[in-house]
DNA sequence: ATATATCCCTGCGCGC
DNA sequence: TGCGCGCAGGGATATA
């Protein structure tokens, strides 16, 4: 499920959890994830304090007092549950455990293991081959029409797909990628470097307001301490055109259905109408 | 440079 | 009920 709002939404709750708090224990369940962790991965998280929680793209950092951060990506099926110490018996696809000082515990479940996890000095992280090459972050105001505009200028792949590389702009996953051409209005087919200009403004608006949207939706259910799995960024977001296909458009309503399309291998959904250029 | 394919891995829902 | 198939929200790598 991770786009760069839900790994927003696990990054506030493991920050509400783990900043200022030690790690009474670490332990790694496997060896590997999607790479093979770190050595000694468990040993040098434990007993070690967490500074900060935050977030590049949708990668997760969890800064730690000696001067390491450990760098963690959700992949597909990664999930962060919190529970109480012993509450819960660890389960299937758990990989990793952290255990607080405080008595809470944080687990790392990957079903599919597309995750992974990194040990990383602070002082090389923008070096990291994970991170060196990412996109702006769409939600910083530096991230403007005419940046994302100069980023497509000459490619010719549909824009659909040059939103999805990380490279011209990080954290935008299929589904937002699909939900924010139909709130702008641009067909997925458009050549990536037709879309310039007052489009480009558009599509820049329609990106920031799909993913802080959706970063609301999740922290008003991050709220809900009723949330009986403690699992974090979880949340009922109601997607527009994803996964819709066959259903009429909300915003032509009669006009046309939302069509399903495959993109570099990947669903696209979008109304033809709304969406003609 | 760019487009497509393939792989990593497991689970789920669907049609038969 | 069981089984095979396609599909899944990510991303690196190889191949044309």
């Amino acid at each position: 499920m991770p786009e760069l709002p839900e790994v927003e939404t696990v990054r506030t709750g493991l920050d509400a959890v783990l900043t200022g708090r030690r790690l009474a224990a670490a332990r790694a369940l496997r060896p590997n994830l999607r790479l093979p962790l770190p050595e000694r991965f468990a040993e040098r998280l434990t007993g070690r304090r967490v500074v900060s929680v935050t977030r590049r793209a949708k990668y997760l950092l969890l800064a730690l007092d000696d001067g390491w951060v450990l760098l963690a990506h959700l992949g597909m099926s990664g999930r962060m549950t919190i529970a109480p110490l012993g509450d819960v018996p660890l389960g299937r696809h758990d990989h990793v455990v952290l255990d607080t000082e405080d008595g809470r515990r944080v687990t790392f479940n990957d079903a599919r293991r597309f995750g992974l996890m990194d040990l990383v000095p602070a002082s090389g992280l923008a070096a990291h081959p994970l991170l060196r090459g990412l996109g702006p972050e769409p939600l910083e105001d530096a991230f403007t029409g005419a940046v994302l505009g100069g980023a497509l200028s000459g490619r010719r792949t549909a824009i659909k797909v040059a939103l999805l590389d990380q490279r011209l702009v990080a954290g935008i996953g299929n589904i937002y990628a699909s939900e924010a051409l139909f709130d702008a209005a641009i067909s997925p087919l458009c050549p990536a470097g037709d879309i310039g200009g007052l489009r480009a403004e558009r599509l820049v608006g329609s990106i920031k307001s799909v993913l802080a949207r959706a970063i609301a939706a999740g922290g008003s259910s991050l709220r809900d301490h009723r949330q009986p799995s403690g699992e974090l960024g979880y949340f009922q977001h109601a997607f527009t055109v994803y996964g819709r296909d066959g259903r009429e458009c909300p915003r032509c309503h009669g006009q046309a259905s939302v069509l399903r399309l495959v993109q570099g291998g990947r669903a696209t959904y979008y109304c033809p109408v709304c969406q003609a250029g």
